[in-house]
DNA sequence: TCGCAAGATTAATATTAACTTAAGAATAGC
DNA sequence: GCTATTCTTAAGTTAATATTAATCTTGCGA
């Protein structure tokens, strides 16, 4: 994990990289909004600390022309500032998170810990009786393990992960099969099939409905 | 959206009901851990507002459990305590984000639009007591739900998208069935009863209006 | 107020989508 | 290179939905 503080104040950064990178993170810096901004444009980071007050470009402004890049980095506001109006505006700007100064180091580091247990992989999914270990690539019913092939095992995972909204044919071949032109076939019904065989589902009360016209939707 | 607000005090059920509602969400609400527990595993919210202090199980007992059943639900925490190592329990047991007590609206409002920002447009129409949730492609009425073919859905949600502007046959037949040339047929009409039914409408007094010679208008 | 045209309603027919099965093609493991 | 497994295509079947057409109702102008 790659992370970017920016911050003028050396005392700071030193305090801080020198606490997450013991937490095991890479740590890079920049000391003002101009010098940030090439380097997010060069390197890939996984999340961006960033100080309200900056010289020459403010924290905002440079979250702003961050967020103008379509650059989607999650980024945190680190704020002497209290008042209400102006956390929202950090908000506004695209910013995920904000933290009061003067703020522990423990919680900082538990706020960017939030921050990536959203993204990395949740390793168990469940739907209802099933539970779907992804790190073990098995799928339980009822505690029993059940044999899925690699396409049966991607469709479910990708229906449960999308549970409680409808996934349409075009958005199923396009993420689990990895086809992005129109494309006519009949893979996702005998697909479906064997999963619904496979988990004893059946077709109109159970966990996977099939919207006619549509889709399909997975729910508990 | 759907949001659940976990709270025992009638009154900040009520206050952030009411102005959530008003920005277009969903909102149930559960009046102690137990129940919210329940309901968590009955209906997928997208996110879910939990206070710290609750009767029968604390608001953060709520959150571990909810997290035991692999729910990934966004959870945002309440809170009036806000001793630095208090919250980093909630967060460390799974919440994603804490809110302090007092807090403003509008900050709780751009905290929640921050964790739905990376999720996608919020999918609920409503036209009076009809409620469409694209995401599940599902059409509510009074809060019960009513089966509707692909259709009536798409002809449905094209006049609710519409509110307030007559929708005319030719636009009907060119936006809802892609039909781009002349064409004399009564389908509309055999559709607009289906959906008047299935909304039980009357066609005079109701919202979804003939205009005749012209085609039809949905308002409030 | 009569007649006509637009719309509502209903039933029948046509069309389409999904389910199911089986068989052939591709892939991976030996 | 052979075999077993998995993936895909294809075709038959069924069920759901869309459309047409025919009839009934209503609103509106002459």
């Amino acid at each position: 994990m790659h992370l970017l503080i920016v911050e003028d104040e050396a005392g700071i950064i030193q305090f801080l990289k020198q606490g997450l990178e013991e937490e095991g993170y890479t740590v890079s810096s920049a000391a003002d909004g101009s010098l940030a901004f090439e380097k997010i444009q060069k390197e890939n980071f996984d999340l961006v600390l960033l100080d309200w007050m900056l010289p020459k470009m403010t924290g905002l402004e440079l979250c702003k022309a961050i967020r103008l890049k379509n650059n989607t980095t999650p980024i945190i506001f680190l704020t002497a500032r209290d008042t209400v109006q102006e956390t929202i505006e950090g908000l506004k700007a695209g910013a995920n998170d904000y933290i009061k100064k003067p703020f522990s180091f423990d919680e900082l580091l538990e706020r960017i810990k939030v921050h990536f247990r959203n993204q990395g992989e949740a390793t168990n999914l469940t739907l209802g009786s099933v539970t779907i270990d992804i790190a073990k690539h098995r799928v339980l019913v009822n505690e029993t393990e059940v044999a899925f092939t690699q396409r049966e095992f991607e469709l479910l995972t990708y229906l449960i992960k999308n549970k409680g909204k409808v996934c349409t044919r075009t958005q199923i071949i396009e993420d689990v099969w990895d086809i992005h032109f129109e494309y006519d076939t009949g893979v996702i019904d005998v697909f479906m099939n064997a999963i619904r065989k496979k988990l004893n589902l059946k077709i109109d009360q159970d966990n996977i409905k099939t919207v006619r016209g549509v889709g399909y939707i997975a729910n508990d």
